[in-house]
DNA sequence: CTTGAAAAGAACTGCCT
DNA sequence: AGGCAGTTCTTTTCAAG
């Protein structure tokens, strides 16, 4: 982990698609030893896998919600019993176990806000375990490269 | 956007390191009838690009916070020199803006619980209309594939 | 949509400094 | 560790059925 990794690390990490080659050219190194850097971080478990984003807008999904969730009643079968439920509903993309106000986080996707309603009446509200919801409607959202 | 799109789709958002003959042999298509699928996806703006998922907590980065953050005061230039001003600190990896209890909600990440006081306290709180802030401690978090 | 083929480029390997 | 050179595999495009 030294200075050339951070750097290979950003590269990356503003640009996915990048071959050994062009991330060699960019941080100052040939083909074959930006590929070895990069297989090496990704044997170590930094460089985790690659993942598509999809524009959900397009494809009919124009309305995003976060859903603040707190349990009515806590303990470990609840816990386990909330996150399986959670996770055989579709229109969920994101289930995040948090400490604070809320116990989870939820993700949610819709293709507007009716269809929104229906999956919050049938779908979340029904969930075992569920007490009080707090629900934030995405307006924009910015991905940011992070600290390095 | 037939129903050969929508299971390439799936398989991509599985895995996204597969060659295009593996997508074809996936869905039962050949290596060039897979390839322009996936070619068109790309120039519809569906398939929207890559990106590399870094693991933050192997990089020294244990903790990660959503923030909650609502305005003291609001209107445009509020909201532009909010966003100008929190797009600069390099904890923050995520700026959504929402509609709701907050204004904004931020996730942050920090080396430790004493690291992401110091980022709350001298970074966030000195933010331009910073009203009311809370925090969640993220636990654990699962990504799940989405609707289609 | 399929097959086959060809050119370009990327991934991987071994050897040498 | 880094560079060079070579092999293999994918990607990408094209022609033809």
């Amino acid at each position: 982990m030294d200075d050339l990794d951070r750097a290979i690390l950003k590269v990356v990490q503003a640009n996915a698609s990048l071959s050994a080659g062009a991330v060699g050219r960019a941080v100052g190194l040939s083909q074959a030893a930006a590929w070895r850097r990069l297989d090496r971080l990704r044997k170590a478990g930094i460089l985790a896998g690659r993942e598509l984003s999809l524009d959900l807008e397009r494809l009919g999904f124009g309305v995003t919600v976060f859903l603040g969730v707190k349990l009515a009643t806590r303990g470990r079968v609840d816990l386990e019993g909330f996150e399986r439920a959670v996770s055989a509903i579709p229109e969920v993309r994101r289930v995040e176990h948090v400490l604070g106000r809320y116990d989870y986080r939820l993700r949610v996707v819709a293709r507007d806000l009716a269809d929104f309603e229906r999956v919050l009446r049938r779908r979340i509200m029904g969930l075992p375990g569920v007490g009080e919801v707090e629900a934030n409607v995405l307006l924009s959202e910015e991905r940011r490269p992070g600290p390095l």
